[in-house]
DNA sequence: GGCATGTACGAGAGTATATA
DNA sequence: TATATACTCTCGTACATGCC
């Protein structure tokens, strides 16, 4: 049996936006009438439009229980956020929805660490070890790289190789903590080092420096040393 | 023409909801 | 509670397009 995939299609920063914006003010099922609406000049097939509105769900209304409270708070200070800290929040939450997305992530971002530039070929041999040589796993991961484009994380500099976007610096504490929170949940993990989690390769379009005062007053979040210089960070209790 | 890539469609399994 | 029905989700694959 191989591993589900799932995320197929190309997503769009305004369609995840709208998603957003929509999502406290609807029930599910309203949702998914709110959104063929809203998809209906951009994507034509019924049923492509039906497999983008259930990737939207999937990433921003069905999240998982543990990750609600956080992506609550952010939808209250949605309006408010930059683009940059949207694209974070965006980013964090289709890692958390779809594995496959996340193991590209990962994948791009290990590589990242190594060399300037990456070719889609590396990635799609992974991903083809990793979930099986099948044609579904080829139209994924060139839905992810048509999303990660599309959001100017990554871009080509030939037919198939790819560079990194200038890193994108976060420095609200609030975003930080969903960072966080969202690397703990993916990683199935309660308490993480801070270096591990400042340089984790899941984040790499990101360069995020934990402001640990402000972190330590959300009350989310304990720390203590393991040995002189590690410093860990582990989730409360809730 | 052959190949790679993006998009669309139909099928089937799984899940949620309504109704008796 | 059991069953029927509707809906959601994922998949394989067909088709269209562009490039070599």
């Amino acid at each position: 049996m191989s591993k589900p995939v799932g995320f197929d299609q190309k997503v769009l920063l305004n369609h995840l936006d709208y998603t957003a914006n929509q999502t406290k003010k609807h029930s599910r099922k309203e949702m998914y009438t709110v959104l063929d609406n809203y998809l209906r000049d951009d994507i034509t097939g019924v049923k492509s439009r039906k497999n983008a509105i259930t990737m939207l769900m999937k990433i921003w209304y069905r999240v998982d229980d543990e990750l609600k409270p956080i992506r609550d708070e952010i939808l209250e200070e949605f309006s408010q956020l930059t683009n940059e800290e949207r694209l974070l929040v965006h980013w964090g939450l289709t890692i958390a929805a779809y594995p496959f997305f996340k193991d590209v992530s990962n994948e791009f971002g290990r590589l990242f660490q190594l060399q300037d530039e990456v070719s889609s070929k590396a990635i799609n041999n992974r991903m083809k070890e990793a979930y099986g040589d099948r044609r579904r796993v080829e139209v994924a991961t060139s839905a992810v790289l048509g999303s990660m484009k599309a959001w100017n994380i990554i871009q080509p500099v030939s037919k198939s190789i790819y560079t990194i976007s200038e890193k994108i610096i976060i420095t609200s504490s609030l975003i930080q903590s969903f960072f966080v929170q969202i690397l703990l949940n993916v990683l199935d993990s309660d308490a993480l080092h801070v270096d591990l989690i400042e340089n984790h390769p899941l984040f790499f379009p990101f360069n995020c420096e934990l402001n640990i005062t402000e972190l330590r007053e959300r009350k989310s979040f304990s720390f203590y040393r393991q040995g002189v210089k590690d410093l860990v960070i582990e989730r409360n209790p809730i």
